[in-house]
DNA sequence: AATGAATGAGTTTTCATTCAT
DNA sequence: TATGAATGAAAACTCATTCAT
């Protein structure tokens, strides 16, 4: 009676992680994954139904733990630009830890596979950022700028943060993080 | 590779780039490829040795386009933010209308393909920005912020706007590129 | 401009055929049926979608072949011995030659793939012997007994000859089919 | 093959007929069968050795049950026509009752696993009727029709009530076996 | 003995590449 | 050159069998 092993799926997960930065999504074969994960091919396909499946499972994890980080110790009631800041090292550091997740997404995000519905989920996930956002511009600490623009300007500056950090092998030190702070505050702060 | 009929050649670029998109590079099989680019699959082994050799040329054409188009209209000689403006617009647009252009080359940096020499030449294609950046720091016109990081925030949010625009099918108007213009520039700009 | 090529379909049959008798159908493997048909297992796969996609097609042929040939030369204003002999020949001599489609064909309905519709077809194409026996029976010349279990007596018959002759290699002459016809005939004709 | 739980092997068995029907011998998997059976997989390779091992089995099974079946209640010293009814209807409720074991037997014989000595026992099963079709001739009560042919009529008529009653639902009455028996009777018994 | 997850060889299917036309 | 059927190596997936519990 050996029950089914979470481990293994986690083994799973992490193989695929590593591979996908390596090779790209679809370049990345069963066969590697198992290797990867120390187990037999046909072990995979006890925790997953097919290759879909695992990528499926896998960028609908990566999603919800996106989800899950963004607003570690954020507090509404906080001000401003203390939720704000909060907001936005949470998820600076979330992409710089787990950039192979971000990759994994956007790379499933071009698969044929993925639902919108796990996109919208994504998607969903920064509006408690965008009602901030709009109470910065109601209070009129931050610029009127319409909002979906707003936060193309702080995610892709954070996006690129993470990218460089891992391409180029750069120490992201608070300090570093900090001068970006700056950079994205000054651009949204009310003249 | 005798490139004979050149219009063949960019079909099957074209077909590429757009098939990159809706399936990711490593999901695209060479017969989606011919069939896009109506002709027979041996047809693209006329003109491309092999797959490999493909995605090879299609990013150097990718990697010397954006190169070709990141200083159009620059003068190096006139006022710092004239010239800055000029070539953040030039990489604004240049990114929102070839986006499958830089989800390829994004791609195909991912893949065991392409080669450092390639990925050089991309980084080294940013080099007069670079440059203009250090003008603008010497001449305490911008932050005193390490160049490699200020390019990350410069890029990053232009990145953003073009993968949101295709993405969520948004225009771009003029205005809207001038406001994001603004959000950049106030962070840039010295104090 | 190469077309694609009726032989190979053929081929493709006739090595099923050939393999089912041997192993059974669910113990061929694709492999083995590209051996036999002398070409690539990747080219089953231009012919046929998949494993499924042959068994039926095959099927069908067989059940198509088998309706093709059982009223040949029947003529249905003959006296009803002349016509019901010519049907009882033409089904023995079918179910001899092409004992391994029958064989085929009883193992395909045994599989999860064929269609109800299928089966259907293989039993409609005996309608015409119903009519015959109809006849038989209201010329007084056969015995009125149900034609459900009418026909099985005769059909269970004749399967049985072809089994025989192809199991026990056994010849089949016109003196045995004719004397295995009276055998049937003083089963069936009127006291 | 430790018969320690002769009801395991029995629910194996039970499992194998049942799913034969549905999906042909060599479509069945182990794992199947065992869920059929109401076990683990692993419990089948306590009762049988592999999958080779328990086909063989069932088949020596089934192959025993039909001779043991077959002349039960025959009095070699009745007079010829009841010893040949009574053997009629035995192989005739049995191959009804025991439908899917003919079924099985059938399939088996042509897997690669089956001996020529469990063959040769089906058919030195049939000597008694041998020997009982050839007093008949002898007595002038039958057509002196080779009995090789003459079996299979009776059988092929036989096999056909069985096929029919399984495939098509209908019920076979004593009514219906009497009436089929004299066709059979009709055909072989001398002018 | 019983279980069912794990294994990996074997099968089905795909796809880069070749080749006859 | 252009075609697309043919090839066969490689990938996805299955399943008989084993093994730790």
């Amino acid at each position: 009676m050996k029950p089914k092993d979470q481990n293994k799926v986690e083994a799973i997960y992490r193989a695929m992680l590593g591979l996908v930065r390596q090779r790209g999504l679809a370049g990345i074969t069963m066969q590697q994954v198992a290797r990867e994960a120390k187990m037999a091919t046909g072990t995979l396909y006890i925790y997953f139904k097919n290759k879909e499946a695992l990528v499926v499972a896998l960028t609908d994890k990566c999603v919800r733990h996106v989800a899950s980080n963004l607003f570690r110790n954020y507090n509404a009631d906080a001000p401003f630009k203390t939720g704000f800041a909060t907001i936005w090292m949470n998820i600076v550091r979330h992409r710089i830890e787990f950039f192979n997740e971000s990759l994994f997404i956007e790379q499933s995000f071009h698969s044929p596979f993925v639902s919108n519905e796990t996109k919208l989920a994504l998607k969903k996930s920064f509006d408690p950022l965008l009602l901030l956002l709009q109470r910065g511009k109601d209070e009129k600490i931050i610029k009127d700028v319409d909002s979906f623009w707003m936060l193309a300007f702080i995610i892709g500056g954070i996006n690129e943060i993470a990218r460089r950090v891992n391409y180029f092998n750069r120490k992201a030190s608070q300090q570093v993080l900090e001068t970006n702070f700056q950079l994205c505050w000054d651009g949204i702060k009310a003249a």
